[in-house]
DNA sequence: GAAGATTGCGAGTGGTTGCTATCTATGTTA
DNA sequence: TAACATAGATAGCAACCACTCGCAATCTTC
C-alpha cells in the first residue's frame, strides 16, 4: 500500500522529526530516565529499528533532542522579544519573558537533559556546544532589545542578563518540590527594581 | 560468630544509617535514576532484604534521603553561618558561603531528589515538608546573621535570601552542562553589590 | 535458658532496559 | 526494468530492575 511518493530525504527528514518530538514530550513527561527507546518509539509511532537506524545510541538521540530544544527555546526568544514593545516599562516585559520562558514546557525537557548531563558524560559532551551557543545568542539578542542599558554596563551586562536567568532556572528548580508564587513574585518586583538601578546612569 | 553486643535499636539505626549515607553517596556519583537498590545496598554492604525491611519502598528510602540531607545541609549552614566574623563584608562571606554549600557534593544529591521529584508525585509529596523547613530555616538563620539588614528590609528580606539561593542554583544547573568560572566571578560581585545596596538605609 | 519478636540474608519473581540481527519495503540509479 | 542503496519492522538478547519470601541470626522477655 503506497501512501504517497516521497524523496529518500523527506522520509528521513520525516520519521527523525517524529522522534525528536517524542522524545522531547516523552523527556517533558515521565522525565529522562524513563524516557526510554520503546515509550519513544511508541509516541513517534515509529520501530525501535527506525530510531536505532538514525541515531547510534540514545544518548545520540538525546544530543539531537538537546539541540532541537536549544533552537526552538531561541527561536521563543527572538520571537516574543520582537514582541516587546519599546518603552519605559520594556524591562518588566523582558523579565517576564525570561520567567515564562524558564517555566515553559519546553524548557522542562531542558533541565532533563542538563540534570542527566551531570552523570552522563556523553550527553554533557554534546550538549556544551548547544549551551554555549545558546547562551551567548540570549545576549545578543538582550543587547539588541536594551541598547541603552547594553550600551552602558558594558560586559557587565551579560552577566547581568545570565544572573536573571539563573534565578529563574533556580526558582524553577525549587517549584519542582515546593511552590510559593506569592515569594516568586515579590522577587520579580525586588528583581527588576535591582536590574532598573543598575541599568541606570548612576 | 558474635562481633559486639547491640541492642535491636543500634542494630536498626546502625543499618538504617548505612543504608541513608550509600543512597546519599550513590545518588551524587549516578543519579537518582541509576541509583538502584541494588547499588544502594551493595555499597552499603547490606543485603536487598534489610533495605526493604526498613523502607517499604525504594522512593520512601529517597524521601528519608532528602530529610537527611534537608538536615546535614542546614547543620552545615549553621556552623559556618556562626563561623563567620561580624564586620562590613559578612554580606560577602555569607554570599561566599551560599554559593560554596549549593556547589557542595551533598546539595547535588538534593538536585537529584529535586528533579526527580518533578515526575514523581510520591517523592513531591514526601520532600515538601522537607523543603519548606529547610526554606524556613535558612531564612531564620540568616536573620541572626544580619540583624541590621533583616529590620530593615521586613519581609523582603526573606525574598532576597530565597532569591540569592535561586541565584546559585540557577548557576549551578547551568554548570552541569556549561561552566564559565569568569562570569560566576562577576557574578558574585554583581549580586553582592546590588545586595548591598537594597539592604542599606535609602 | 526457652519462647517470641525483630532484623538480616539471598535466591527467585515477572517485567523492562538498550541494542542487534534479519528481513521486507521503498526509493534511486543504470 | 534490473541492480543497488536506504529506510523501517520485527523478534530476540543478556542484563538489570524493584520487590517478595522463607529462613537464619540476633536480641528481648519471661
Amino acid at each position: 500500500m503506497m501512501i504517497q511518493r516521497r524523496t529518500q530525504a523527506e522520509r528521513r527528514e520525516g520519521t527523525i522529526r517524529k522522534l525528536l518530538d517524542a522524545a522531547t514530550e516523552t523527556l517533558i513527561d515521565v522525565g529522562y530516565a524513563e524516557a526510554s527507546v520503546q515509550r519513544i518509539c511508541a509516541r513517534a509511532e515509529v520501530s525501535q529499528g527506525a530510531l536505532f537506524r538514525h541515531f547510534p545510541t540514545r544518548e545520540a538521540l538525546m544530543v539531537a533532542v538537546g539541540e532541537d530544544i536549544g533552537a526552538q527555546l531561541l527561536e521563543r526568544y527572538r520571537e516574543r522579544f520582537e514582541d516587546i514593545p519599546r518603552g519605559d516599562d520594556d524591562l518588566v516585559h523582558a523579565m517576564r519573558l525570561v520567567r515564562d520562558t524558564c517555566r515553559s514546557r519546553l524548557n522542562q525537557a531542558w533541565y532533563e537533559l542538563s540534570m542527566a548531563a551531570r552523570t552522563h558524560e556523553h550527553l554533557r559532551n554534546g550538549l556544551r556546544p548547544v549551551g554555549r551557543r545558546y547562551h551567548d545568542d540570549i545576549a545578543t539578542l538582550a543587547r539588541k532589545l536594551l541598547p541603552d542599558a547594553a550600551a552602558r554596563l558594558g560586559p557587565t551586562f551579560d552577566v547581568l542578563v545570565g544572573t536573571i536567568i539563573a534565578v529563574f532556572d533556580g526558582e524553577v528548580v525549587h517549584r519542582f518540590v515546593l511552590e510559593s508564587p506569592e515569594e516568586d513574585d515579590a522577587r520579580l518586583e525586588i528583581l527588576t527594581g535591582a536590574v532598573r538601578m543598575l541599568a541606570r546612569p548612576t
